[in-house]
RNA sequence: GCGCUCGUAGCUCAAUGGAUAGAGCAACAGCCUUCUAAGCUGUGGGCUGCAGGUUCAAGUCCUGCCGGGCGCGCCA
């Protein structure tokens, strides 16, 4: 739709820049295309006018109306152009350029709106829970964000791959060890008293139970240090199994499990090290190796090695970045809790000291859930080991409803999540609301397969033409803007505006279902046409849902 | 204190710098002998926190206040 309009004003541009000898360092093509907020507006509008007017001493409404009678009439897709408001240019199109939009569309089939440039790389890493417990609600959200942002990614032409970042080294693993040893302890009937900042929640208990019987007689003779290396390695593999199990339910996928530790086996932290050292971004102080950061805009320097030998998290985070463009993705998207936002600018810092471009990591962070049942909060607290899991609220609602109500606001604004709206069969949920679209448009094809169509009228070529109501212009252009959604949700790693796009694509559908009578028996030519809409917009709806990972059932 | 971030209808939230700021919920009034009422139609509701600035044009960009959230460790 823009890509016509576009040369069509850009030509008429260089014209009457030529004919006027306006300066050539003018940047012609600096207009806006957009879709006007109001019917009487027209399909869509430009600025072009407005925004070059006052550089080549034009008034806005006078350039434009030089700019439509250059494009001049007798366009077959363009019916009326305009001058509106302070210098607008709005333009109308043609009943036939809706056909032939409508046709693409469907010709396109599940296609609709994939894009084949070939674009960067990309490696989408999100969830990355610490092995330490199982996964909780915020962690629900940015899976379904993550997994999301990687189909949709990979749909507009990018090589995706998803990953997630196990923390299985450092000191929590050594407590998630401590914290199962205690329970094993006290399961023999030893008094134990669990130290504070040890694992509290009831499944590790359940890990030293399952465990218990498989350790063999020979783990008592064992030093505790000993001892604890076991049940850390056996605690983190329940727990990833379990994580891996939630995430499957939840129908999120990664390619890769990439382990901190083996990033300190493979000698790569030290090597980024080397790496870091070699360029000069890195000093020795107080028994301690730091990194430079503040020559990249941080407003402190970082440590990575401490006095007691020991290394920090950001060291292996810094030699973890650097494996992943070493894999040779160009892009690095990092899902985050919005608690790390302090934490952007040291490894962006590290990102340019490994000669990438900030911009060649991309953070998202996602804001909290609140979750509620019936407009109550429901208590989460992590401190007593009482979190309410992905797992307990996915079975409750289910994978589609979980997912696609993750995905209904911006990530950078927290979400309140209602247990009972989530299940609830009406229009306040926008699950069902979406997915009804497709049972709808089924029930229709159903219902014009009974009916008794006259057969000569069946033979003859569907004629979308006839698709001329205000209400069948509108979803067709809504249809037609369904790849630059796309672009934006890809561009402005937003998946949420998918979903607002789906729901106001379902909005457009339910109330033309409510105006018009679609399968009618007296009007056959136009019904085959009416149907022809409707499975466009079941098409689109399928697409949209399945990029958000959600289904489409086809009866509900 | 410093930094990041958010502030839009009673509530939850939309709005690539564009025209009269939009939806849903809640409230009220309607629509089922006819395609799924899991739906549709209509009515009320706003100094977009405040004040400046940039721009032909600001909810959107910049500055300063006010208010909420978060972060400021040789933790992860």
């Amino acid at each position: 739709m823009k890509d016509t309009l576009r040369s069509l004003i850009g030509s008429a541009l260089s014209k009457i820049s030529t004919e006027k000898a306006w300066p050539t360092d003018l940047d012609l093509g600096a207009f806006v295309l957009e879709e006007p907020n109001k019917p009487q507006f027209g399909h869509l509008a430009t600025n072009a006018a407005m925004v070059l007017a006052k550089k080549v001493g034009f008034k806005p409404r006078d350039l434009a109306e030089l700019i439509i009678q250059t494009i001049g009439p007798g366009h077959e897709l363009i019916e009326s152009m305009e001058v509106a408001g302070p210098g607008f240019i709005n333009f109308r199109f043609s009943n036939k350029f809706w056909v032939k939009t409508l046709e693409k569309i469907l010709k396109s089939g599940l296609d609709y709106g994939r894009d084949l440039t070939p674009k960067g790389r990309v490696l989408v890493e999100y969830v990355s829970a610490n092995p330490t417990g199982p996964l909780h609600v915020g962690h629900g959200r940015g899976a379904a964000l993550g997994d999301a942002l990687a189909r949709i990614l990979s749909f507009v032409g990018h090589e995706v791959g998803c990953e997630y970042y196990v923390n299985d080294a450092g000191r929590q693993m050594r407590i998630l060890g401590n914290s199962v040893l205690v329970r094993l302890n006290q399961l023999k009937g030893q008094e134990v008293e669990i130290p504070t900042d040890f694992y509290r929640g009831d499944y590790i208990g359940h890990i030293a139970g399952e465990l218990a019987p498989s350790l063999g007689d020979d783990f008592e003779n064992l030093s505790n240090k000993e001892k604890v290396e076991i049940l850390t390695d056996r605690a983190i593999g329940i727990i990833l199994t379990g994580i891996k199990k939630d995430l499957s339910d939840f129908r999120v996928r990664h390619d890769t499990w990439f382990s901190e530790k083996s990033l300190y086996e493979n000698h790569l932290v030290e090597k980024s090290f080397d790496f870091l050292e070699k360029h000069g971004h890195t000093y020795h102080k107080d028994g301690a190796l730091w990194f430079k950061s503040t020559a990249f805009g941080d407003d402190k320097d970082r440590v990575l090695v401490k006095s007691d030998g020991e290394m920090t998290y950001f060291a292996s985070d810094i030699a973890y970045h650097k494996e992943k463009f070493d894999r040779g993705y160009d892009l690095l998207i990092d899902i985050w809790g919005a608690d790390h936002h302090g934490y952007i600018p040291r490894v962006k810092a590290a990102v340019s000291a490994l000669g990438r471009k900030p911009d060649h990591l991309g953070v998202v962070l996602v804001q909290m859930v609140n979750l509620l049942r019936d407009g109550q909060a429901v208590n989460m607290s992590t401190r007593s080991g009482q979190f309410v899991t992905l797992e307990e609220v996915v079975s409750e609602v289910g994978a589609d409803a979980a997912r696609f109500i993750f995905l209904t606001r911006s990530h950078e604004s927290t979400l309140d999540f209602d247990l009972e709206l989530a299940k609830s069969q009406s229009r306040d949920n926008p699950v069902f609301y979406v997915q009804y679209v497709c049972a709808r448009v089924n029930s229709l094809l159903a219902k014009a397969q009974e009916a008794k169509a006259d057969p000569e009228a069946a033979k003859a070529p569907i004629d979308l033409s006839l698709l001329a109501a205000n209400e069948e212009v509108e979803i067709i252009k809504t249809l037609s803007t369904f790849s630059e959604t796309l672009t934006a949700a890809a561009k402005r790693l937003e998946p949420h505006l998918l979903t607002v796009y789906l729901s106001s694509l379902a909005k457009l559908f339910h109330q033309y279902y409510g105006a018009f009578r679609l399968v009618d028996e007296d009007h056959w030519a136009l019904t085959r046409a009416r149907l022809e809409l409707a499975k466009a917009v079941k098409q689109v709806t399928v697409i949209g849902l399945d990029l958000l990972g959600v289904t489409a059932p086809e009866k509900m």
